[in-house]
DNA sequence: TCGCAAACTTAGCATAGGCTAAATTTATAT
DNA sequence: ATATAAATTTAGCCTATGCTAAGTTTGCGA
């Protein structure tokens, strides 16, 4: 009834679940790059004391301008805060979101590493597969990272 | 030497390395969207016999001209196949993507089932996981998938 | 067969993120 | 004190992905 056509076996009726996923899909990516820039300019204060344009796009791995866009757009969402030609402060929103990414970050991290990835494939997949993480999955992570580190710390090392 | 300022202890003489990983994560974005256009049409083609623009539009949950143009891409980049006002169709190159893609679409998800993960939750999330894991990485989720089943397992359900 | 509805395409627009080149401001060093 | 270098911003461009509204084409049913 709902399907003019030809009544395909795939799940039509139910296209609406499936758009939502992808729907979450695309509203994560943008706030990828906030966490990541946010998470970076965490790093960058406890290490320099202050956060520097210039830092963020040689770390970045991108141009002078493109970061000054960004951030222009991550204060506007209120994460962060700065004055022209000054450095870049974080808010309290922005504060928070550096600390989540952190502990997210941690926690892949030391999944992967307990799953006997080498180093730094791991640090690579960790920075894409952080952000595409729920609480629920993060929870399961954590638990299963120490049975896996049970099981493998009093019987030897896996491969 | 490699610093005129005033030499930070965050190591901006590394920023290449870290650089790296975010442009891995820019380039990977491209790749994603190609992937679950290719993945679906699969998918489509495999229950219907055939991929329409529209059962794509709706299953993605984006209007129709935002698949077409996609598709059109997709097309370039030699994925797919398709002439005007009529369905697509995968290319070598597309089927072998649509394969791999599905394998780890699965694996990522016998992976989060195994560790607890709600259904629905772990769909979500695989959804945005599966993009991110490298060759070594999953390689070691699967074996880290068996070990926890057999270790949760072993009065159970596992073959 | 021929009209109408559904499917697809085109056109035009918006936003995000990227770039380079050219201002502009700030800080430094002689 | 001021020229110059470094940092930041502005301007203008590009591509990808989204949208709506308005054409085309296709194909089905009366």
């Amino acid at each position: 009834m709902a399907e003019d056509r030809d009544m395909p076996v795939i799940d039509l009726q139910d296209s609406g679940k499936r758009a939502a996923l992808f729907e979450r899909i695309r509203r994560d990516h943008s706030v990828e790059i906030a966490e990541d820039y946010v998470e970076l300019i965490a790093d960058l204060i406890e290490t320099n004391g202050e956060a520097r344009l210039v830092d963020l796009a040689d770390l970045l791995g991108v141009s002078r301008p493109t970061v000054n866009n960004t951030i222009q757009r991550l204060q506007k969402e209120g994460y962060v805060e700065s004055k022209p030609y000054r450095s870049i402060f974080l808010t309290d929103k922005g504060r928070a979101v550096a600390e989540h990414a952190r502990q997210r970050h941690h926690m892949v991290l030391d999944f992967l590493h307990t799953i006997g990835v080498p180093a730094d494939i791991a640090e690579a997949d960790a920075e894409g597969l952080e952000h595409h993480l729920s609480e629920q999955t993060l929870d399961c992570l954590a638990r299963a990272t120490e049975a896996l580190k049970k099981a493998s710390g009093h019987g030897g090392n896996q491969s």
